[in-house]
DNA sequence: CGTTTAGTTCGGTAATTACCGAACTAAACA
DNA sequence: TGTTTAGTTCGGTAATTACCGAACTAAACG
């Protein structure tokens, strides 16, 4: 792969935009979101350790911690290649399904939330409250809420499958 | 509304475990977090300055703050009453729909990244890397991942403007 | 067995964030 | 017109987080 200046250029462009995005989306260090960008990008064969220090320019000890968490949150993995002692991490396809599913546990969460204060709701307000056209419009967007967030959990494990079996043909 | 100790118990938890939930979901401070929570169990009427005060036990200013916070994001809004100085501050069905509306755009985000690295990734292989079995199953996942993430997305919005329609009924 | 390679661990520091108290403002009341 | 109410603003501090360098380890190589 011949790296011209203008793809060099592109790609660090790239690792900085995904950078912002995970941080902010899945609660990633500056770092750690720089590194899975870089991984995203890498694909398949992965990246060896002195490869993506040289991409970030940062110490070995921040790599290191950083790598080791991302690993303890399943989003990246690494292989070796027999008579080679460096690590090839990656970002693979089981890992962005890891992604997904704590995607959907957030939404399950939230789901659980939902029912708990729509409980809470109904203990509290009298019945007299129950009444008025305020709190049953309310009480009501609340369990169609519960009933969206039931759709969209049911899509993402959908979809979720979906992906698995595509990546397992062949 | 009669607080006996066993629901304001239920309450303060519930609260407790909604903040976690938001610090981590929607990138909230931990006190944004938790006024958020309690303006989603205070319901249509909301909570005054002072309410909220009493039941976070925070400081007059972290709360002014943090309700600004709040409010220069789209998640809470308030009301007053003629002859009232004091503001409710409440979480409306608007202010839920906006928060979907970020997570919309979430997605949309995330789509153009994959657009992105798909392209960047088909740049970099070069004519005989395309053909390897590894390579186009990696390339076809991603291309996977962005009808999925479509897919998502679509629902996404169907659902937001299901929630508005049933809002707006009377 | 000494040296190189490929990382890891640990202690510390710089930067950021979250929160606080005190002083302030602007409206309303007496 | 002075006082209360309902917040706001500002400067500072405590806590957390992110990162770093230096020393270390464990495997492999010569």
């Amino acid at each position: 792969m011949i790296e011209d200046v203008e793809l060099m250029k592109l790609k660090k462009e790239l690792i900085e935009e995904m950078g912002v995005y995970f941080e902010c989306q899945d609660m990633l260090s500056p770092l750690s979101s720089r590194i899975f960008g870089y991984l995203a990008l890498a694909g398949d064969k992965g990246a060896t350790f002195d490869e993506i220090l040289e991409e970030l320019q940062v110490s070995k000890s921040s790599l290191s911690t950083n790598l080791q968490l991302l690993q303890s949150m399943g989003r990246i993995g690494y292989y070796t290649k027999p008579g080679d002692r460096r690590r090839y991490f990656k970002a693979s396809v089981d890992n962005m399904i890891n992604r997904l599913d704590d995607k959907i546990n957030s939404w399950k969460k939230e789901r659980e939330l939902h029912v708990k204060v729509l409980n809470y709701r109904e203990k509290t307000l009298s019945a007299d409250d129950k009444l008025t056209m305020k709190n049953r419009k309310d009480l009501s967007f609340n369990k169609h809420y519960i009933e969206f967030v039931d759709a969209m959990i049911e899509n993402l494990c959908k979809l979720k499958n979906n992906l698995i079996t595509v990546n397992q043909v062949q």
